[in-house]
DNA sequence: AAACGAAACGTTATTCCATATCAAGACCTC
DNA sequence: GAGGTCTTGATATGGAATAACGTTTCGTTT
């Protein structure tokens, strides 16, 4: 468990894990892990940041790996299905897993001013809204948390502006 | 309190009500009102769900109160920095508040049969993550927390496909 | 009342996000 | 090796959001 999902860790090493995770399960479950699912996956862990779509697709087609819009959707898409990627609802952007294998039902904190994005784990699914969900017969299958804010870095060096520090 | 945010109500008063504590609102605190705004946030009352931005431009459009995108863009982006509209980042699309007045960290509740959207009002800021963000030195401004599944209704209708149904 | 500044609006155009659709190729199963 | 499924390629389009520019409106100051 990170204690502080800002701090620096071992980088190359959580790619390998990942990826390494990924073909396994991929393996295991008879699903196809392609090139550009392979290689959109290794782009978002390698920036470790959220990534928009067009970002994702404009490095895929520099590598000659496809250069249309649906290419990385598809890619996206079957990466979260099966909970490689995250995306971002707030930046409508993506993000490499960063617990990968731990109950899913992650939250996030996005940085407004460096626009760094932290995965942490939630108790339970519903976080917070369970009883008022039961209260009104609503069966939650998928839950969005996103906190929006300032990370430890960003608030020493610009604890008040919104400005376009970035 | 609404014991069930997906059951009838008084509509008609409700509106009356939202608009009526908007006014007073902005008149407290020299906002101007303008009949964009005014009529965007009837609109949303009004409809009583979430509506794409576009949706209301046309509607809009139709009044000849504006045509272009900015037009209700900006109006929506008074009507939420004023607490009377919430954006649904899930669907991109808005909604009129359903508590006014209530203190502001609202989660929805949105079924993904009929994509009726329930505001319900949560305990505190940062709900469920609060700890964690202490933990990694995150400053919480705002939390965005939307639930996905079925409301009451569809869960009877439509208990089990999440196909092409829709 | 005339001048000024701030806020809001109108308009054009563009960028970015996302998906529908159809055709063709790869892969697996039988 | 025939058929089905999955993936990809390519074209097109729809919807979300903002940039940039100019004009109007309104309240304040003088």
């Amino acid at each position: 468990m990170t204690a502080n999902p800002f701090r620096d860790h071992d980088h190359a090493h959580c790619i390998a894990d990942a990826l390494t995770s990924a073909e396994a399960y991929c393996a295991a479950h008879k699903l196809q892990f392609t090139p550009v699912r392979h290689r959109v996956l290794e782009i978002l862990l390698t920036k470790h940041r959220a990534m928009g779509a067009y970002d994702i697709l404009s490095q895929l087609a520099a590598e000659g790996l496809g250069s249309q819009p649906p290419v990385v959707y598809r890619a996206l898409d079957f990466l979260t299905r099966h909970g490689f990627v995250h995306k971002i609802e707030r930046l409508n952007a993506f993000i490499a897993c960063a617990l990968p294998g731990a109950a899913h039902t992650p939250a996030f904190m996005i940085c407004r001013a460096c626009h760094a994005v932290a995965e942490t784990p939630t108790d339970r699914p519903g976080v917070g809204l369970g009883a008022a969900a039961q209260e009104a017969g609503f069966e939650i299958e998928e839950t969005v948390i996103e906190a929006e804010g300032l990370c430890p870095t960003c608030r020493k060096t610009a604890p008040r502006t919104e400005g376009p520090a970035a």
